[in-house]
RNA sequence: GGAGAGGUACCCGAGUGGCCAAAGGGGGCAGACUGUAAAUCUGCUGGCUCCGCCUACGGAGGUUCGAAUCCUCCCCUCUCCA
């Protein structure tokens, strides 16, 4: 059957670079099969206002599933966040206020509809249900579901085995983070792999409510630049949405091959028989970065700031050409001569004097194209004497006196 | 409530009176190499008015010519017992 065929592709692809799927792929597609839009739900806290590439291996997943005509239920979890999830942090968290909560949220929609469709996406407050939910409704809620198995994920039974408290409100976190799917009745909800447990209660709950379980697909951590620990800010090694192309072009072009495959297969809108020829090396890695570099930059700004940042990479590494358009910065002159260090720190190149002196010793530092090697070098200051810094392979600056 | 262990630079972690701005590793930065990388090699990695000075080993005092190291009090973390 034709159609059979087309659905199995869409399966393929939906769950491509996926961790779990539960049920399975066969139910996905079945799922797929009925032919009406899925509703396809994914939670969010929150809490992270800047997103950053991590993040949005999952919202591209949702992205997917736009594009095939689905229907995706954006979950603000801003009654949950109050509770705070304790997942993968062993302790509990302190809850959130309502005008953080509020805030976040905002920022939150404002970035995810860089990759979603905003009129494709309906986005769900759970509190708007949840803060009607009496009394009586929460003791049936969670009625249907026993200690023992909430006892089943990771985080509880370790903590529980290790005598480490766990409050009785921790365990209304999966409850009602799986009341939501049945709210919403939810055909497929996507989360991170640290979700897992929270999304299997949903199935549960669902059942428990006369409803066909969601099907449930997990999407792994990604690496973040340095290729090793999880994309994280405190790590400093993410890649922001917000920031500008040439940004986001540089930083994916900087990432190890092996990393790229793997960003390949989170990110990109490439087809798996690319990421294979890519691996196999049928494509030139420094093409096919190029290429997931472009991709990415054009997604969070636009086609013509990504050629932009294209072309500024090719000249600045390739042609090793100073970039055309250098930021000025106006040092207020002291004397004629000022330290070539004190200058470097203060137009922001290096975060002490000594380090920018550290810096021009190990050749780091060129005035004018030429290399300065004495760190105490002065230059003349004055009106006329504007010059050209760079520090390091990537940073330029059009120091002018004033 | 009782008994112990410990808090060292961005992180981990040595150091138990002077040779300590503090070993080693990680991370980061710079240089070489390259495909932009990775791997590898080299160097750097508290601040400043930088051949010198200042600030630093949980906090506050004290002993000493001299303390991250010894003493006192305090704060915090962890483990075991009740």
């Amino acid at each position: 059957m034709m159609d059979e065929n087309i659905y199995k592709k869409q399966a393929n692809r939906l769950t491509q670079g996926a961790k779990d799927i539960i049920g399975n792929q066969y139910e996905l597609f079945l799922r797929l099969a009925e032919g009406r839009p899925l509703r396809v739900k994914a939670g969010f806290d929150p809490t992270a206002p800047d997103l950053h590439l991590g993040h949005t291996v999952l919202i591209h997943k949702l992205r997917q599933f736009q594009e095939l005509g689905h229907h995706v239920l954006l979950l603000i979890g801003d009654f949950t966040a109050m509770i705070g999830d304790p997942t993968g942090k062993s302790e509990t968290r302190k809850p959130l206020t309502k005008e953080e909560t509020v805030r976040n949220a905002a920022t939150y929609t404002s970035q995810v509809f860089k990759i979603l469709d905003a009129k494709k996406t309906e986005v769900v407050f759970n509190s708007e249900w949840m803060e009607r939910l009496t009394s009586s409704d929460m003791i049936s809620l969670a009625s249907k579901y026993t200690v023992a198995r909430m006892l089943e994920r990771e985080d509880f039974s370790k903590r529980h085995k290790e005598g480490r408290p766990i409050a009785i409100h921790e365990f209304l976190y999966p409850l009602i983070q799986g009341y939501d799917s049945v709210v919403l009745k939810a055909d497929v909800e996507l989360g991170g792999t640290d979700q897992l447990f929270n999304l299997l209660v949903g199935r549960e709950l669902q059942r428990e409510y006369g409803q066909a379980p969601q099907i449930v697909i997990t999407m792994p951590l990604l690496e973040g630049t340095d290729g090793v620990r999880k994309m994280s800010k405190s790590y400093g090694n993410y890649v922001g949405i917000a920031e500008p192309a040439s940004e986001i072009y540089g930083k994916v072009m900087s990432i190890s091959d092996g990393l790229m495959l793997r960003w390949y297969w989170l990110l990109s809108n490439a087809t798996g028989e690319r990421i294979e020829a890519i691996k196999a090396g049928a494509v030139h890695p420094k093409k096919a970065k190029e290429e997931l570099a472009f991709e990415l930059a054009e997604r969070f700004s636009s086609k013509a700031d990504a050629e932009a940042a294209a072309e500024g990479f090719r000249a600045l590494f390739a042609r090793k050409e100073t970039p055309a358009d250098v930021e000025e910065f106006k040092v207020s002159a002291i004397g004629p001569a000022m330290g070539l260090a004190s200058i470097i720190k203060a137009a922001g190149l290096a975060k002490s004097t000594s380090d920018a002196m550290r810096l021009i010793e190990q050749g780091g530092v060129k005035v004018n194209g030429e290399r300065v090697t004495d760190p105490k070098a002065q230059v003349a200051s004055g009106k006329d004497k504007a010059f050209l810094l760079q520090a390091g392979k990537r940073f330029f600056k059009k120091i002018t006196f004033g």
